[in-house]
DNA sequence: CCGGAACATGTGGTCGGACCACAGAGCCGA
DNA sequence: TCGGCTCTGTGGTCCGACCACATGTTCCGG
């Protein structure tokens, strides 16, 4: 069977000193905490310019591999680090603003990102997670809270839970698309006739999730929350009522 | 309630040009296909220097949001496309080698998008990426196959399956962590003591999930290739029999 | 002996200019 | 008309210099 043709190796000298840095982090020489050699050292002995090194240092910036800071001491230079969650943020924000991934994509994702974190949340979430959830269902319930302020604290609710799950992976991963749709879901709210009367509705769904999970009851939350997204995403789509009329398929709760 | 402290705006020019750059993409002023002005006429324009543009280029360029090629011509100069795998291919990559993800993690973020995957693709795969994969399954089984080549085929078929679900979001993210344990994976099957008997047990596993995706049964496809993948990692931690023994939770299939 | 202020050092960040390699555009002659 | 040549514009690279900043280090006065 025939391989498909690959595209020829690029030579820009940034992206061989991206390799190199690039194979010393997978063969585990380089981890989290280590410090590399300043720029004007590392460059020749790479045998680049520090041009070409610097945006080989930006990339590994982007994808949250590397801080740097300037000065001098301990904590000065550059650094390995582990921090995926802005670079997969601005991913996914992007392709999502250039249509890369369609509404109903990022529905599907969320809804089976987040049945696995409730699910994992109602397992092994710790009580100072659950407690700090309901502080935020608490502030989403105060009268007369803006659509913007209720839109920052349910984003930090699902990201939360998400983090609480024990799955760093999937809590990046839902962060990253919860926060790829922040501003279309912003929208929509702010285009919902009765607001009080929806902000009522979707705290009662918070209320009920975060019971569900206190109590272990995963797949039950896991159903709660996939009824919950998919509403939400109906107004998204379809305006303030989803396909499935006001109430969920089995009903008022 | 008190919002946590935002760390404070950082002033590096690269920085603000990739802000500004960021906000025409999301304001949809520059969309897929729109051509930059040249560096040389950007730069001024921005008020900055050369160097700090292309730095700025370089992030958009590893999101996969912007190429450059040299050249003159229409195809010459940085256009804005929509090609976020490689970049979330190496960001899990990087990521996975540095420890911010277990195993355990892989695992379930795996177990959790491909059976989105294999449900989506028994419900809308088209016919030719079914047989395409009916050939990698058929490469697969080839006698005497090697262990880096089946691993390769093995990757291209879930990928492909991922694809073939119509869900352009899931398959990014089901390709890019496919491809993150893709050396584990070759370790272990290479670990493996009895590889004709071991190929012989996944490619039967491979050829009843492309069965049950043919013939649409999206949960049946599901639970096995749930089966399936816990069984692969099994052996990843546990040595080449997984906790449950070689055999699934119900008996042998 | 102590403390604070001034200075030296080293880091990343930025800038401007120069040159290179390459690929299309356009010209020119056969 | 066609083939080759030159021109031009693009990103890619390199160099040298300077800036801003944080930390050591020294030095001087108390």
């Amino acid at each position: 069977m025939p391989v498909e043709w690959q595209p020829v190796q690029q030579s820009r000298t940034h992206e061989l000193v991206l390799r190199s840095i690039e194979e010393r982090v997978v063969a585990g020489e380089l981890r989290a905490g280590d410090r590399l050699p300043p720029e004007r050292e590392l460059a020749p002995v790479l045998g680049v310019s520090r041009s070409a090194l610097r945006e080989a240092l930006r990339v590994l910036e982007t994808v949250g591999v590397l801080v740097a800071q300037p000065g001098r001491g301990p904590d000065a230079g550059a650094r390995i680090v582990r921090n995926p969650d802005d670079a997969l943020g601005r991913l996914l924000r992007l392709h999502f603003a250039l249509g890369s991934y369609s509404l109903h994509d990022v529905l599907e994702a969320r809804v089976v990102l987040e049945r696995s974190s409730f699910e994992g949340a109602a397992c092994h979430a710790p009580i100072e997670d659950l407690d700090e959830a309901a502080e935020l269902v608490a502030g989403m319930a105060e009268p007369g809270i803006g659509v913007s302020a209720f839109n920052d604290l349910d984003t930090r609710f699902h990201v939360l839970i998400a983090r609480s799950s024990g799955n760093a992976l999937t809590s990046t991963l839902t962060s990253a698309v919860r926060e790829s749709v922040r501003p279309l879901i912003l929208r929509a709210l702010e285009a919902v006739e009765d607001w009080p009367a929806t902000a009522r509705a979707l705290n009662a769904e918070h209320r009920t999730l975060l019971t569900l999970v206190r109590e272990g009851s995963g797949p039950e939350a896991a159903d709660l929350v996939e009824w919950h997204i998919r509403g939400l995403h109906g107004t998204l789509v379809d305006g303030p009522d989803g396909p499935d009329g006001p109430d969920g398929p089995d009903g008022p709760r």
